[in-house]
DNA sequence: GTCCAGGAGAGGC
DNA sequence: GCCTCTCATGGA
């Protein structure tokens, strides 16, 4: 068992339940609850106990807060949010202990692909199909679980038996990105050398690939908290708690964008994980 | 049955 | 460049 001290800001189950990952499943273990899931390869499951996280894995304690992102100096990057702001005071008072999850970024982009014009429960469905069909099962706290699918076996699997998933229109752009990625005609290694502007031009190459998914690879892939992801919940709460009738009305979206990381400043995208968190919970 | 969902791409202008 | 239409699927 593999204990690490979170302090008091921490809550596991928003954290997972908070629109960016999508395969954790709730699972009690020696009596207690707390859930299983993959950090890449390695099966973990993972609970919270007052200011702690239990864990059982092969993966190493530094891993697992990394990926939760625990170590994260919040205070520090809740000092660079605009300090005059009711809105995100209330949403960030609606979940304090929510955090940036750092997730594979091969996993994220994947995911993201398939997350389009979705909601989150199917978001979930499908990520679970994937796995069950073309990952690898892994045994952890008495469940089976699957890794999330390697480009070269969603590029093997083919665009009819990613629709025969539940994708849709979605299969092209996954098993494009796939075989780009299987045949090393791209490599997002190369994410970590580009400054912010060109790793999101580097994504935005990829089928099924714009500027909303972009961002959420940027800031849950790569760790790019400036980056500021607007879907249908963002949009939502910006227009209606940010600005006035007539003007909610015409902004474009190219503005609403510029608005907020603007506004929002350096860790936007952190700012923009409570507020999504809190919209989609609250509205 | 109807509406909506962590959107993107193609085509018309 | 911007505007509109279309693209499958399942949950609410």
């Amino acid at each position: 068992m593999i204990e690490i001290a979170t302090g008091g800001a921490f809550d596991l189950a928003q954290t997972l339940d908070s629109g960016q990952v999508f395969h954790w499943e709730p699972c009690v273990f020696e009596g207690v609850a707390g859930f299983a899931g993959c950090l890449g390869d390695e099966p973990v499951w993972v609970a919270q106990t007052g200011d702690e996280t239990l864990a059982v894995s092969g993966s190493s304690s530094e891993k697992i807060a990394a990926y939760l992102g625990i170590a994260e100096p919040v205070a520090a990057l809740h000092a660079t949010f605009p300090q005059d702001d009711p809105v995100l005071t209330e949403a960030m008072a609606y979940c304090p202990g929510l955090r940036l999850i750092r997730q594979p970024v091969w996993e994220c982009l994947a995911t993201f692909i398939t997350s389009s014009l979705k909601q989150v429960a199917h978001i979930r469905q499908i990520s679970l199909n994937l796995r069950r069909r073309f990952g690898e099962p892994r045994l952890i706290a008495g469940r089976e679980i699957w890794t999330y699918p390697t480009p070269d076996a969603i590029a093997e699997a083919g665009e009819a038996a990613l629709r025969e998933s539940g994708l849709g229109y979605r299969a092209v752009g996954l098993h494009r990105t796939a075989e780009a990625l299987a045949s090393g005609n791209a490599d997002l290694d190369a994410l970590d050398q580009l400054d912010v502007e060109a790793a999101r031009d580097y994504l935005l190459q990829f089928h099924g690939v714009g500027e909303k998914i972009a961002n959420c690879v940027l800031l849950f892939g790569c760790g790019r908290y400036g980056a500021f992801p607007i879907d249908v919940w963002m949009d939502r709460i910006l227009r209606e708690r940010y600005f006035g009738p007539r003007k909610r009305k015409r902004i474009k979206p190219a503005e609403l964008q510029a608005w907020a990381e603007r506004h929002f400043g350096p860790n936007a995208g952190y700012a923009q994980q409570y507020l999504f968190h809190f919209a989609r919970k609250t509205f």
